[in-house]
This record gives C-alpha cells, structure tokens and sequence, in this order.
DNA sequence: CTTTTAGTAGAACAAATGTTCTCCCCAGTT
DNA sequence: AACTGGGGAGAACATTTGTTCTACTAAAAG
C-alpha cells in the first residue's frame, strides 16, 4: 500500500461520508461533484489505483458497485462471530471447522466490534457451561471470544487441555524451566504447575462477555 | 406496520442478504431475479408498499437507492458508550450528568452492538478498580456496562452503594419481607441482609467485558 | 532536449436501471 | 352477470451510470 495523494485520500473519505449518509456506495458522477473533481474518467482514473492499492474493491459495470476495503473505524462492519459451541470442565472444546465459520449456517452468531477482536482472524465464540471456571472470574453462561491458535505468549490465557486430568481449563500460561505454570485468573487462588507434555492449548481467550439483562 | 405478504418479506430477506455479500443494496431488477419474480413492475410495486409500511427507504431515479429500515441485525448502527469513570469499593460510583454522555468529550469510549444493550437509554461503562468483586466474579480492569436507572427488578444485578459501610458493591437484588437479601454472583457465596434504607440502588449492570489480549 | 509517466479533460457509447403504461388475472362483492 | 380492487406480466422509455477513447499538461527520467 503506497501513500494516497490528497485527491486519492479525499475519494476515500468522500465514499465514507457518503456510504454513512446514504447507506449505498456514490456513483463516479457523485464522487466528481462530491470532490469537486472535473471529469467522470478522473474519478475512474484513481478509482482504479484505489483498487490496485487495496484500498477499495470495484464490482465491473455494476452502479455504485464499490466496496470500501480500509475502513474509518467509525464504519468497519461488525463481525459476526459464530458460537460453535460450549466449553464445560471434562470435555475438550469444539475445533472450529470450516463449515462451523459459516456464520449463516451456525445456529447462534455473537455481534462484536473490531476493536473487540483486535481485528485477529480465526474468531469463534463459546459459551460456558458450569461454574467449573469460576477461579478464572467466569461464570456459567458467559461467552468466552476465543482465537484458534496453537501457541500463546507468556502470560496470556487461554483454553488448556489437560491430558492426564482429561479436563479444560482456563489459566494464564508461563513457560518455566522444565514445567508449566497455570495460573488463575483469581490472583488470589494459587497457580497450578505440569509437565509441557500434559497440556494441549487449544485457543487465546480474547475477551470475555457476561450479559445480564 | 401490516403483516406482509410471502413475497414482501421475501424481498427484505434479499436485500439484507445481497447488502451483507456484496455491501451495496440491489437493484429493482437484481431482486426480480434473486426473489424469483417475473416483472420489474412487480417488484416495484412491492417497494413501493414496502416504503409505505416503513420497511424501507426509496431515493427515487437513484439506481440501488434502498435503504433498510427494520434491520437485519447486521448493519445496524454500533453505539459508543462513554467510559465516565471507575469503580471501586470504598467510593460511590460516578454518575451520569449531562456533559459526560457527550461520547465526543468523554476521555474513552467502549463501542458496542445494540443486542448488548438491548436497545436501552442511558447506558454508560465503568472501568473496574481494584479486585473486591471477585465474589461477583469481577476483576480488576474489567468493563461493567451500566444502565442509570434508580429501581431495579428483584434478581437484577445492580450496583448498590452501602450507607453504613460506605462502600458499593455489585450484587443481585432481592426484596424480601422487612429486608433487602444482596446475592453475590458467585452461588457458592452467601448473601448479605441488610435495612432497605441502607442501600442506594445507583444503577442497573447491563453486561461484563473483560479484555484479555 | 526528448521521452516517459502520472494525472487531467471532455466527449461519446453502451449497458444498467428506475419508472411508467397497458393489458391481464382472479377472488370477492354487488 | 357485472363490477371492483389487489396484484402480476411484459414491454417501452428515459435516465443514470460505468467505461473507453483521444487529446492534453506537467513533471520526472533519460
């Protein structure tokens, strides 16, 4: 992605303005009036570098066919999450398959905004069954936002299979010399120590949203 | 609001559908073919009765000038809630004046989807301090969604502000004969009784967010 | 100094598209 | 049987609109 001229950068901002006001895209012909630009081809002309540089995707000889790509934040879609499924203490949490990211075919979706998600992909959504986790703050019913990864930082938490307890849990992860330490999110319950070959990371927590009302 | 017929509701379904794949609306004669009718005329005529009952909006000679109204969840318009301050045990919680739901001036701003809010007034965030809640399953730095209400319904989570104790805690409401019975969120905790002149129902907690990574 | 390149103008074309007009169907109603 | 009103078909029309073509300008490159 080059840097925009100013003419490129007013385009962008007049195709937001204009998709917040109206809902649908502008025409090359409103765009020329929007951004007091002379000519139909003009507009075409950096439409086309926009295209190129990824800042927006053009639908050919559909009217108003332009998608924005680089959103302002204010006017980034949401994203609908899928809730595959449900995490309970003694079974292993459903892997989210490529039919499970079909949003419309998944049974129930969590709305939630990009900044959310820290825009990450590989996104799902679980919901908590039992108070098995409750020395994580979690509650029965909560929704856990989960990213399907297989290695996490020091110190993050995340969704941890343990092999020899046959049991799932939630904990921050520290790498030690020659273990692993879980620790809760309670700072007030003490941490859990294992082998690195007992443990399975099965997903990052990314947030975690109770709904009461 | 009339019910409509098969085919009207039919014709919302596309929209919200084709505004979802491609992020512009359709076209008159798009929809002919994605509803399976045989006549723009048709469909014209829908939009039109359409437009009349309030579904949608129509910008007349504007080409894929409709507007969704009654919308499909996935482009309704996201809510910035103010963050106007924290809370903590040993002080009453802020409350909402007129100049800090101006979302422009407030210092942070959580962005949320209506379902979290369901559509309600007079919701604001909290940022916790301090980790006296974790009996209601709160940690430190956790948002708490709030709604500013002054009476709550029996077995709501509110935030209540203790008189003698000078303290506020979270905890779910009960009315109970000459008493007040304060449940913490956590079922294997026990509850607190206290006077129904002791407390100070400052607001409603709507939902939780925790934000790991 | 010539050539290239990014960007601009203006016009013209062809397709896409909202709109309208006329005719048609059919179940209720008179 | 005649009438009526909601709804549908199909075609035709007039704009709207994406696209393209040629000519032009000004700066950078050679």
């Amino acid at each position: 992605m080059k840097a925009l001229s100013a003419k490129q950068q007013k385009i962008i901002e007049f195709i937001h303005q204009f998709l917040v006001d109206n809902s649908y895209p502008p025409t090359v012909r409103e765009i020329v009036s929007g951004c007091g630009i002379s000519s139909t081809s003009v507009v075409n002309y950096n439409l086309n570098v926009l295209e190129q540089e990824g800042y927006i995707r053009r639908h050919p000889e559909v009217s108003r066919g332009i998608e924005l790509l680089t959103l302002s934040p204010a006017l980034r879609y949401r994203l609908q999450v899928p809730i595959i499924g449900q995490i309970a203490a003694g079974e292993p949490i459903p892997v989210p398959t490529p039919d499970t990211w079909d949003v419309t075919a998944s049974a129930e979706t969590l709305e939630v905004t990009e900044d959310l998600t820290r825009g990450g992909e590989g996104v799902y959504a679980l919901k908590v069954k039992g108070s098995s986790m409750v020395d994580a703050l979690i509650n029965d019913g909560d929704i856990i936002l989960m990213q399907y990864v297989n290695v996490v930082e020091n110190g993050e938490m995340a969704a941890i299979w343990l092999k020899a307890e046959r049991e799932v849990t939630l904990k921050k992860v520290f790498t030690e010399p020659g273990r692993i330490r879980l620790q809760p999110a309670n700072s007030q319950m003490k941490p859990i120590y294992t082998e690195p070959d007992n443990i399975e990371i099965q997903g990052r927590v990314i947030a975690i949203i109770r709904q009461l009302v």
